[in-house]
DNA sequence: GTCTATAGCAGGATAGAC
DNA sequence: GTCTATCCTGCTATAGAC
């Protein structure tokens, strides 16, 4: 209850992260976010030009979070079981982290190029799978990779597995992939 | 610009079925709904209940449409080439119709047992799979093509790709799926 | 069964005082 | 740099006349 009564931009994507946290980003209202800082909306675009500015700074600060946790992962792991690895952490991450994840894979323009954080974690998978394949920028092997990881991840999440559950189902098509992905070396 | 005059269900359903199209969900409202019909947002209401009886709708009739094309693909082949036609068949699905699909995939609660055509199309592609492992009713199997086939039309349709395009990537993991589910009768 | 009119709510964003 | 006070726009839904 006690407010700082400062007001910094950290303060500020600090509130929001927490907003996101909790209701998604469309929780993330500037109502909402002076309410939770104790102060009144229009102060909040004296450091952030609008709602998209800090919607912005959230969706950079959870690609980073989650290149960190598959970095995290895959660390001194051989190819196969690096990228069995990447495949937990990522489920695990959109797990623990539903709305913030979901905020990562919004729709965005296409044939935009994203700048920034988001090339970053696009290039560990792609590093992740070409070790893995035996083929560096293997661009089709990761977007396979990465398609399976999302599909089921926001299956999950939007509860289309409803109570049958998916037990069982996640590690049966991630080891066909890394199976079929695999190079062969030795036939 | 000459209106039938006379609002029936069909009516509003083709329209909003356009406004999907056209716009996505958050298109289909109840103002631009009547003014496409040319009549005023409170009659629609002697018809549907309301906003959410109209999207219900459109879900169901979307899903009928989704398992007749998915059917229509796999017939008469056998369960391999089956199951490869039915991932062409559904991400061309959800290339023609991103909204409508967009619509069916929506986030619902949890744990809720979603009546009527959801499951229909659930078990035809339970029934595909099915042929491939040699396992009826094979959860695991079915759960993981199908979180491969949304996450990769989800990807895409967001725009995720960018212009680097994809190309090849649905069939690197199409192919690794078909063959890593598949059952080994002879080795 | 359609109309006019309006209630009610929520959201982003701005002007100008202090 | 925060405040008060609005403005504007969007939406669903209802009441009551015709």
């Amino acid at each position: 209850m006690a407010y700082p009564s400062k007001l910094t931009p950290e303060a500020i994507v600090e509130a929001a992260s927490g907003l996101l946290r909790a209701g998604g980003a469309e929780a993330v209202g500037m109502r909402a976010l002076a309410s939770t800082l104790g102060v009144q909306p229009s102060s909040l675009y004296r450091h952030f030009a609008d709602r998209a500015a800090v919607l912005a700074v959230l969706e950079d600060q959870t690609s980073l979070e989650l290149n960190a946790a598959l970095t995290r992962a895959t660390a001194g792991l051989p190819p196969a079981d690096a990228l069995r690895a990447a495949g937990h952490a990522y489920l695990e991450f959109a797990r623990s982290q539903p709305h913030a994840y979901g905020l990562l894979l919004m729709p965005r323009a296409p044939y935009t190029a994203q700048p920034g954080a988001g090339q970053d974690l696009w290039k560990s998978v792609l590093a992740l799978v070409g070790a893995v394949t035996g083929q560096a920028d293997d661009t089709a092997a990761t977007v396979a990779f990465w398609a399976y990881l999302h599909g089921f991840a926001t299956l999950e999440l939007s509860g289309q597995f409803g109570r049958s559950g998916p037990r069982g189902g996640f590690e049966r098509g991630l080891e066909a992939l890394v199976m079929g992905l695999s190079h062969k070396d030795t036939p």
